[in-house]
DNA sequence: TAAAATCTACCTACGAGTTAGTAGAATTTC
DNA sequence: GAAATTCTACTAACTCGTAGGTAGATTTTA
């Protein structure tokens, strides 16, 4: 780390721009788009709202990078992890595995993500300008496994929708069952027993009958 | 059928707000409470906004009846499928199943519990307020399974946030992967195909290993 | 049974409170 | 001093909820 130089203008700008961009993730994630505030964000970032407005152009396009951020994100996160991988099971238990480690560590982008499932055409015909690298990324894993024989004939449609969604739903729902079923979906333990039960599932759901 | 009596004012009223609730039910639905307007509910229903206020006492418990009768209207599609099924494992399948059925024949219920479990602690203190049902019926076939030594040990959790989940991402995701990955969640051959993995998946994850 | 009283199911009009976005001045930094 | 950054002040639009009114159906009363 560099000695305490006070930061140049232009790294004060940027950094004032990632904290605006932090904290309206976790404001649209906790309430969604139509509730937040702009001026909540302002507020948590210690600044006054028109000077979110001179960073970004407007809310929407302040959302729209919230979003591209968590896709590229995630999408970096789970090519680094499959990089060196051949092996096609191999190849979707390290996406899966990816998938919910990327989630439990940023639980903003995962609500995030469930509302955007929720939301019907919410981007008129294009509901996926974002999305579109995950689901791509999933698609070619299935596939690569079904066309080697390896795995049963599948679409990768059924598994998103299962064992994948299950990481989103397991970090969306930790708090969501009441106090009673709270749990911690980073705790070690918790953890390990829920990514056991994806690697089990995601085998049966791929494995030929015999 | 009667003949065509004009109906008494009672009915009249009671039709009036059935609409509404299924009105409201749509558009909460499709973009959630805080972007849904009282006034294209009272739009679509063919009245004026405050029309609806005389029957509703505000935007919130409308909410929250839409909620309450989703959830009212699951439990009691699940009760009636599971009576008299007695076999722990064919009565996950019949619940698993009756989620499933439940929610492709109201999508908009799959939609508005999709925004539920976004909502980081919507409701303050109690975030079941309505889906406790749904919970309970879960865990107690799970534990009823485990109990009997039929099923591994396993938590709900686990079992609600793969398989049963399953069935919500299925019905919300329909149209929401894109025009080339879009399907109809009520086909017969897509539904079977999905209730096929459901049942493999389930069985998978409660079956002991050997 | 006819008139009077009441009630239901709407309506129009309005007020109060929000909120995104704009204009332009002030301040800070280099 | 000039550019970058942040501010104050304001506007325009929107939306919930309320007040108060009305036509016509229903019930009560004499």
């Amino acid at each position: 780390m560099s000695a305490t130089r006070p930061p140049t203008r232009q790294a004060r700008g940027d950094a004032t721009r990632r904290q605006i961009l932090d904290v309206a993730e976790r404001i649209f994630a906790d309430i969604g788009y139509a509730a937040a505030r702009l001026d909540h964000v302002a507020e948590a970032v210690g600044i006054r709202r028109p000077s979110i407005l001179y960073y970004f152009s407007g809310k929407q396009p302040l959302y729209d990078e919230v979003e591209a951020d968590i896709f590229a994100s995630m999408h970096e996160f789970v090519m680094k992890r499959m990089e060196g991988v051949s092996e096609p099971m191999t190849r979707l238990l390290a996406l899966l595995d990816a998938w919910l480690d990327f989630l439990v560590g940023r639980p903003t982008a995962a609500r995030i993500i469930q509302r955007l499932i929720a939301d019907s055409a919410a981007y008129g015909d294009n509901p996926v300008r974002f999305s579109e690298t995950a689901l791509q990324d999933i698609e070619d894993v299935v596939t690569a496994g079904v066309m080697s024989g390896q795995f049963q004939p599948v679409s990768a449609m059924v598994l998103l929708n299962t064992v994948a969604g299950g990481a989103l739903l397991y970090v969306c729902n930790a708090h969501q069952l009441g106090p009673a079923r709270s749990y911690d979906p980073a705790a070690p333990e918790q953890l390990a027993e829920f990514r056991t039960m994806i690697h089990r599932l995601a085998r049966a759901a791929v494995t030929p009958d015999r």
